[in-house]
DNA sequence: CGCTTATCTATAACGCTGTTGTGCTTCTAT
DNA sequence: ATAGAAGCACAACAGCGTTATAGATAAGCG
């Protein structure tokens, strides 16, 4: 590899580059090709750069969980409220499911790799989402309880169903199981069971055109 | 070393103690720690044990979670039945998530090693478990539905919980919320909520004495 | 402009990893 | 007793994360 023209000062963008070629890594072939070296031919760089932009590996990893919850954040944020607040969080909770049966990988990275002490609220910016859609719920009077309570509640019984899917014990039947106890756990919550069933019918109407189908890939 | 006393054919035990070491190195120190060189220190032997008794560390990492999977078991038998199959529904939950709190590394690694597509009912067998449990309950009248359908959630809510509290954003409050989700969840399997107290105030007799404490550490 | 300084990078090397090949030792079976 | 098989130690391979070193470019300042 010749050393020809190499920018010095001028280039943030292979930081960025670097945590994309990362993603995509994780994403399409697993967390097995994630090596400094490969990062490297993928960027078009030498392993260095690992180095500069980031402090090493591990932290590499660790700014790839971020962008993992920041990519989730995103597109829990494309889902417009509504005057139905049931129907927002039954929208965003398959939008949760959806994104992350779409990338297992990079689902499963997101909440492994941190496992170090520093910041252990990674991904809470983003459970916000959910906090701020439940407390809409509440407002409304179709929930009762503390947004946060109830929100913990919701978020354990998804990542509960996508991780033992991702596992393969669920036989592919995660999302309709995920209907299901949501309803429950809405119900528990203290929403009256017709509301619910209306709730679900707006939801629907917001979800088939494959709102939550481009990322599939 | 030295090439001194080697038995040659009449070692069946290696097997068992690499997996033993493997097993107590994953619990103690991390997944990190589980190399070939080091297995093969613990237990005094070459690294070529590994592929003499496994076919090579892929194997070994599969029958390690395996081997979790027959712990958990092997706990969740130590559950003695009684005229309260609720009860005993609610014992063995708090088994279940004691045993993984007591051994997060490898809760974790057990659903996390099989991810190769071959034998995915890993832990089905363990699972078979609660299905037996929660049948009885069912089989008692006190809830209403297919027994594996009702375990699958009770599962879910567990294992949400847990690898939530794992990943360290749950603040340590994971059995009480486990224990506030678990009554809801049995509310919505049909039982009345005077027998869910009844059963909770039973289950929690059979508890203090630190039954789940011993493999605490 | 000329010079200094800082930043980024490529290359090579270190110790580590899983894995494989080879040969020796020991047990089993004929 | 002899032939075969099985388990093990040792050495070597490519690949891994990481570090040290030196070269190249950009920016700051007289």
């Amino acid at each position: 590899m010749l050393s020809n023209v190499s920018p010095k000062t001028a280039s943030p963008e292979v930081r960025t580059a670097l945590l994309e070629a990362a993603a995509r890594l994780l994403v399409e072939e697993g967390p097995a090709s994630l090596t400094t070296r490969r990062l490297a031919t993928e960027v078009g760089t030498s392993t260095m750069a690992v180095y500069t932009h980031f402090e090493g590996m591990d932290k590499l990893r660790r700014a790839l969980a971020e962008e993992g919850f920041r990519r989730l954040a995103e597109r829990l944020d494309q889902v417009e409220g509504s005057d139905d607040p049931v129907a927002d969080v039954m929208v965003m909770g398959v939008a949760y499911f959806t994104n992350a049966m779409a990338n297992p990988n990079l689902y499963h990275f997101m909440f492994t790799e941190h496992s170090n002490e520093d910041e252990i609220g990674l991904g809470l910016e983003t459970f916000q989402r959910l906090i701020d859609g439940v407390a809409r719920a509440v407002e409304a009077g179709r929930f009762k309880g503390e947004a946060e309570e109830l929100a913990t509640q919701l978020w354990v019984t998804a990542h509960g169903i996508v991780t033992l899917e991702i596992a393969g014990v669920l036989d592919g039947e995660g999302l309709q199981l995920f209907a299901e106890m949501g309803s429950n756990l809405m119900r528990s919550f203290g929403d009256d069971e017709d509301s619910i069933l209306r709730s679900i019918a707006g939801a629907a109407e917001r979800l088939p055109p494959a709102f939550f189908g481009p990322e599939g890939k």
